[in-house]
DNA sequence: ACAGGAATTTAAAACGATTTGGATCGTACA
DNA sequence: TGTACGATCCAAATCGTTTTAAATTCCTGT
């Protein structure tokens, strides 16, 4: 059903009736209610395709996903959960990973194409040209994670150094003095900044830092496991672990049970958790320590504030830094006699 | 840049370069070359939303999401993949899982709103109202997985039935004689497949089938945890697992160490498993037999199949079922003596 | 040189909404 | 009574393409 049918059937003029359904003030009250409701009625919707070419909006938010990430789903879940009560599609892209001039050309085409009215930038590195590329092309964005880069951005970010620093001084507390750090892919922000998390952990005691105790890479079992297993290799082994990631715990765990010993005695394991529905730190044996942050959660936050920077609000005014909880399971204990 | 500008530059008809842009064969090879070359280099591109009003398609293929499903990346992934080098979109929608009216108000909404061209349904039941809604309201979809709904509808399925009916097999045949079967949501078609699957082995060998030993629920390492926990405080325990997914695996495998047993020893363990980029059986510990398919292919081959639904195929003609291998690795071994 | 037909090209009509700039209707006030 | 003004409503232009139907150009064979 077209408007133009569904306006003469009413007995109005399209005009009234496309300003009675999209919330102009110069309609009656009375006129505004019956249109709505027979608009119900007689299943009218006005044709998407036609309101974005007149409005010039596309109606869309895009994101770009990177293969490896199992984070994710669970972050477009809660961007979608607060959509879906406005008129706004998600629109997927997928990137191979690392490869970052497939991406740029993707984010060129993405922007360009009008198919989107804005964009989000997952995982900046300090230096990021994504948000140099969408800046000069004029398009809204939004970076989740922070970036030094030099054009004014809006973004929103946890606050990955103090959650670093905030295990990492709980397993001083502990007595540990040798305490492994499994990160992120080197060179982006969120692993820069749990790294010096975990430097200043360390300065504020006085002690050294050793670069030995400190790996990057994806966030695997895999990667996990191995970075876990040629610490415990090494000759004074660490007697704990700071995680980056459930599934790098998921191989911590089993790397520290290959070798005999047992987590939360012999070994402390702290990992940062982004909350998934499907694999709890709770359930875990022993249960696992960890900071915490709703990836969902900032999925949900940050489509709501991609809702305000299309409609207006100035990207410089839309910095949100999140805290991270630090929450104590059975897998941190007091460090074993040396 | 519009085409009527673009148009007049190149000297030439709004016509003919449309058509000369959309390969139709009315524009001389002369011609339409020296379009595509300006083109480029003026940058002209058509306006997505113009071309969509007018063609009547809407250029996007819908998903919906279900909260809590990890795999939901993996296949989109897959998906995206194959239609990266078309101009299709993929849209993404959340449903809260197992609100079946709320599910349905979703797919109603999509259809109607002329948004996607096609949709794409998981996780099936024998007798599914999306197949009939979807049917109803006559937009093309595919499911994925299968149905033994009344109405003609496209599908691609993996043999759920045969891949654990060769698990359970395989276990019997390492002289096993109670194995456990942790699967899926209890009423949906893969779950009744591999429950079918089961059974078989046990009937080819002339076994009793205990209920006592199955139990339905989500892929979570909760449930794998719980399940497999109360299956081996029963006072025959099972000495076999076959488990639904990895996650479900993850929990299987904690209950067994928890209870101070051996996996690969004492007990085996078999898992379905799609190939997940960060969590690979080969890496556990002891790694992991599986049945195996990678849902990232199958979300290829789906967008493509749907690509063709699009283009006219008929649904009827598209049914795929793919084999599932099984993959032997240290997680099973012969029984324990009685 | 010219008819006939194929190969190109084009003008103009969709597609289905929003929005601009007026028109109409009542009501209140001088 | 006439005017001004606010409250409603409407006709027509517009968004940027594709596509239909018709016009033009270019060959070819006689």
């Amino acid at each position: 059903m077209k408007l133009k049918e569904f306006a003469k059937q009413l007995g109005l003029s399209p005009t009234t009736v496309s300003r009675a359904l999209s919330g102009y003030p110069e309609v009656s009250e009375k006129t505004r209610k019956r249109v709505a409701e027979e608009a119900v009625r007689l299943g009218y919707r006005p044709n998407i395709n036609a309101v974005r070419l007149v409005t010039g909006r596309a109606g869309a938010i895009g994101v770009v996903m990177g293969r490896n990430e199992f984070q994710f789903c669970e972050f477009m879940s809660g961007m979608a959960e607060r959509l879906d009560s406005e008129d706004i599609d998600i629109l997927v892209s997928p990137v191979a990973d690392q490869d970052m001039k497939a991406e740029l050309q993707l984010y060129s085409r993405l922007a360009t194409s009008g198919r989107v009215d804005a964009v989000i930038i997952h995982s900046p590195k300090p230096n990021d040209e994504r948000i140099l590329l969408l800046h000069k092309l004029g398009i809204p964005f939004l970076v989740h994670g922070r970036s030094e880069t030099n054009v004014p951005h809006a973004w929103l970010d946890i606050d990955n150094e103090g959650a670093i620093r905030r295990a990492t001084s709980h397993l001083l507390d502990l007595g540990h003095r040798r305490i492994a750090l499994i990160n992120g892919r080197d060179g982006l922000t969120f692993t820069l900044h749990r790294d010096k998390g975990y430097r200043e952990a360390l300065e504020q005691r006085g002690l050294p830092f050793d670069p030995r105790l400190v790996t990057h890479g994806q966030f695997t079992d895999e990667i996990g496991f191995r970075s876990a297993r040629s610490f415990l290799e090494q000759s004074l082994r660490p007697t704990a672990f700071v995680a980056g990631s459930m599934m790098t715990a998921l191989g911590v765990y089993r790397a520290v049970r290959s070798v005999g010993l047992v987590v939360g005695q012999d070994i402390s394991v702290i990992a940062h958790d982004d909350v998934f529905p499907y694999l709890t730190a709770d359930n875990m044996v022993p249960s696992l320590s960890t900071s915490r942050s709703s990836l969902r959660a900032a999925g949900a936050r940050l489509a709501d504030l991609t809702l305000q920077l299309i409609t207006g609000r100035p990207a410089t005014e839309i910095h949100e830094l999140w805290p991270v909880e630090l929450i104590l399971r059975e897998s941190t204990g007091p460090a074993p006699d040396a």
